[in-house]
DNA sequence: CCTACTTCCTCCAGTGGCTGGAGGAGCAAG
DNA sequence: CTTGCTCCTCCAGCCACTGGAGGAAGTAGG
């Protein structure tokens, strides 16, 4: 079968943009690939999952450094995922959080649209409901 | 009391940096300040509120396009029904959406994360879930 | 073999949403 | 007046892509 496949057709069955899988491969992301004769790239079955993970985990709203690090220990399976636990709930904290605060914002929203009906906007307090939120109101990063 | 404040200070208590405040300025999302004879920006509080506001709203992925038209709903209480509860329910359905895209989400992590074993990379969940994602052409071997 | 067409190559510029530095002016304290 | 801080504007850079120009390589048909 053809396992080698070319840029667009490892572009087609990931789902990633061509240029953005030359970026990856700029960033190191992914591997180099091998060059036919004529100087095109050709992809194989690993570089192919390898991709796929990339814009799985990308989807899932990690970040490049963070996805490095995922491809790093899926490279040493003998390692302890213990890294890859916390990477993976620091995330899910933080999902859970956006959720919390849209949550907050949904209210609000609801309750504008129904007092609505009265010939004119209900009072409006979808500020405060985003600044005083449900979430730590400290900082990170 | 000092309810007009330097932009070093409102950097300050909103969180939002210093250029990044001058940015927002910029494109419209915070109205232009009075300044003082120095040429200072001065804020009240209520460009405070408001870029605390700017400030979570784009925490939770809102572009700009779309704190306007919820700053919108701020700006004109009192006013006819019609364009702001179209507006709020437009906000609403995306807040929704994004809730249910949180949501579908956050379930994939706990999974990943539920099946961690905590032993090596070679049986962890985290880093399978991302390899093999959900209906990968069904691969026995 | 030649031609037409598609896919690929590299390079480079642009996007959105900031971020930070240079160079200079305002202002408060000593 | 001098020191030292904050502030001003302008502008270049960053990240994660995205897309276009100009050209070479592969493929199908005549």
């Amino acid at each position: 079968m053809h396992d080698q496949v070319p840029i667009g057709e490892a572009a087609r069955v990931s789902g990633v943009k061509v240029p953005t899988i030359r970026y990856y491969e700029e960033i190191g992301l992914l591997p180099k690939p091998p060059r036919t004769g004529g100087n095109r790239r050709l992809y194989g079955p690993e570089h192919l999952r390898r991709l796929a993970f990339i814009r799985h985990a990308r989807e899932l709203g990690f970040e490049p450094e963070a996805i490095r690090t995922l491809l790093s220990l899926q490279d040493e399976p003998g390692q302890s995922c213990a890294p890859a636990d916390s990477i993976a709930r620091l995330r899910l904290a933080e999902v859970e959080d956006r959720i919390r605060r849209l949550e907050s914002l949904k209210a609000e929203l609801r309750r504008m649209i129904d007092g609505c009906g009265h010939g004119s906007v209900a009072e409006c307090r979808v500020i405060e409901s985003l600044t005083a939120p449900a979430g730590t109101g400290g900082e990170g990063s």
